[in-house]
DNA sequence: TCTGGGGTCCTTACTCTA
DNA sequence: TCTGTAGAGTAAGGACCC
């Protein structure tokens, strides 16, 4: 941002795996319905989105879907489809983008658009894209206007679903300040833990303090972002163009494993998958990185940097085994992950 | 009986080198 | 040559986001 008044949109899209779904099979709507893991509730898996209906009975996203089923054994589970979001995410995005070309892509569900420059009230433009996106898709969004991407993100949540919020900077105090820090991007559970601790449970108790005493408890960094954040000031720019640092997979056991070739196999599986999404992106890594977590959640991670970059499956191989073969296998492994980060371009011929 | 998968970023510790 | 140190690169872990 250079200064000049910004006017930042953040659209988010309501329930939107939940959603899509009931696009699909109309019989859904008004239901309640949970996306999450391959639509069995018995097995391993968390929650990706629930619907409206469903979150009345306390489920949300990230929630195990055991816990989602006793919680509400009514409830309709599905697998992930994500190729079909995908593929409406793909319309969404494009009526974004006619409408801003100035637009970050966050996830599958969700973008900033700069609008500064638009002629016409915000709201306007606002009121704009949610008809558009309901007339070509059937879906509703929330939509929040602000003079930044953090301020536009925690107007867009503010009112769901189907909402449009604007928050100016002069309102920060009014609209912010009461609610919960956890409502700050950022902050996580733990965080808010950590806050609690110390007094702090709203956003405006964040604001109360000052910069030193959050950087003395929270980290320089982490401080000092809470300080700005808390008084709605954020200039991290809009992303235009993206490119991974890193490209991985990872895979839970559905029953805890104990025979180190199981672990192996899947390695052996992962970097497979991993390779090919480099080779389809045209990057080659530098460090390979393998994770396990065993039964009782505690993880492990080695890593091998090699001398120069690969997309070779046999090296890439060769070091993730040298990581794994680095670690004790003495309790039952629940994850494995395989990573490789340094990425760079392929240049063409090499 | 819990707790996915694919990412980013930050902090801290360690090692090597100038 | 010895010693201390700063900085870069690497490694490991953790928090957070969708």
């Amino acid at each position: 941002m250079d200064g000049k008044a910004c006017t930042i949109l953040h659209v988010d899209m309501d329930a939107f795996f939940a959603s899509v779904e009931m696009l699909r099979r109309p019989e859904l709507k008004g239901r309640p319905v949970v996306i999450g893991g391959d639509g069995d509730p018995t097995k391993r898996g968390v929650v990706s989105t629930a619907s409206y209906e469903a979150r009345k009975f306390g489920v949300h996203s990230a929630m195990p879907l055991r816990t989602a089923l006793k919680l509400c054994p009514a409830c309709i589970f599905l697998p992930v489809d994500y190729n079909e979001y995908s593929r409406v995410s793909v319309k969404i995005k494009k009526i974004l983008f006619e409408v801003s070309p100035l637009m970050e892509d966050v996830g599958i569900d969700e973008a900033y658009l700069d609008i500064s420059s638009r002629p016409g009230p915000p709201e306007e433009t606002a009121m704009l894209i949610k008809e558009r996106v309901f007339r070509e898709t059937g879906l509703t969004c929330s939509v929040g206007i602000a003079p930044n991407k953090l301020l536009a993100k925690m107007a867009s949540d503010l009112q769901k679903p189907d909402g449009l919020t604007i928050i100016r900077m002069e309102d920060v105090e009014r609209l912010i300040w009461p609610l919960g820090a956890r409502k700050l991007p950022g902050v996580g559970p733990k965080t808010e833990a950590c806050l609690k601790e110390l007094g702090i449970n709203t956003i405006g108790d964040i604001a109360a303090k000052g910069l030193e005493w959050l950087q003395d408890r929270l980290g320089k960094s982490f401080g000092l972002y809470l300080y700005d954040a808390s008084r709605g000031i954020h200039e991290s720019p809009i992303i235009t163009e993206w490119q991974p640092k890193s490209i991985s997979r990872e895979e839970t056991f559905e029953l805890d494993v104990s025979e180190w070739q199981a672990v192996a196999r899947s390695l052996a599986f992962l970097l497979r998958d991993v390779a090919g999404s480099m080779r389809e992106g045209g990057y080659e890594a530098r460090t390979v990185t393998v994770k396990i977590r065993f039964g009782d959640f505690s993880t492990l991670t080695r890593a091998r940097t090699l001398a120069s970059w690969t997309d070779d499956l046999d090296v890439l191989r060769k070091a993730a085994f040298e990581c794994l073969g680095r670690m004790e296998l003495k309790k039952k492994v629940r994850l494995v992950g395989a990573r490789v980060t340094g990425l760079r371009r392929k240049s063409k011929g090499g």
